[in-house]
DNA sequence: GTCGGTGCAAACCTTTTGCAATCTA
DNA sequence: TAGATTGCAAAAGGTTTGCACCGAC
């Protein structure tokens, strides 16, 4: 929903379809690279302040990752959490949710979200032998 | 299990006692803040070497939370999930995982771990008006 | 023509790294 | 004493902000 006052530019427009273009959550970095195929001379700061924005519209949404910049997903899909490749470092979306969270809040707590992220081998990784890719996949987070 | 080559000192105390003390995960600058009342002009970087030391050796767990640096506990608890106040930006332990993950994942891939956070107040701030602390609490994952 | 948006550069914050001095074992 | 550890300062990301120019409406 943008306000009466916003306005609809290149710039804007050719981060959106980035991230819409990914089919995975990817970082500020990432849109950048490929929103500036579309926009020459797009700059970085833009990318941070449209990533804001959309994110207070309710447009695209935030995935955290341990040790990572965020990553970015259009929002208003159905609900659905990650999957994080240890060995290449993407994200993946996965379908299904166990629910129940909130009979796991302390007494007096009241809930009204939660995010669910899965660790591992991708596929594609799953088949390699020992070591995956050198991109990424610091370990941060327990098993 | 420190490795034979690794020394006791009483900076790598300090911060230990500091993240065994606090009951709850917390960031880097309050492990800094609290570690320096017991050892006087203990350094940053010292925290952070320690951090990723103690990380490392699987003493202490980074928890992840939207838009903040990451909390440290200590590691070794049994199985449990954590809650981030939006009010007041604490994270909170909460017991009992629905667990099932394995089967949510696609096909053919492995997985070997998860985090589950829930959003929402905690008991004090549920209490409370509207508007919690001004401590923290930028929203950055849908609800 | 207005006023919001953009690019650039500088500022900020958090985290890492280089190095000489210090301390543990 | 040897070598690991520390503190300080500088460097290295990632993200935000100030400002003059540009462009959507």
């Amino acid at each position: 929903m943008p306000s009466p006052t916003e306005r609809n530019t290149r710039q804007r427009l050719a981060i959106r379809e980035a991230i819409a273009a990914s089919g995975m959550p990817i970082p500020p970095r990432e849109i950048h690279r490929q929103a500036r195929s579309n926009v020459e001379g797009l700059g970085l700061a833009t990318v941070y302040r449209t990533l804001k924005l959309l994110a207070d519209a309710g447009v695209i949404t935030a995935v955290e990752i341990p040790g990572q910049p965020p990553h970015y997903e259009l929002a208003g899909k159905h609900h659905h959490h990650h999957f994080h490749c240890r060995a290449c470092g993407r994200v993946f979306e996965v379908e299904g949710c166990c629910g129940h969270f909130e009979e796991h809040a302390p007494r007096g707590f009241q809930i009204d979200g939660h995010e669910v992220l899965l660790f591992g081998r991708c596929a594609d990784c799953a088949k390699l032998p020992e070591r995956g890719r050198t991109t990424a996949a610091k370990r941060t987070t327990r098993p």
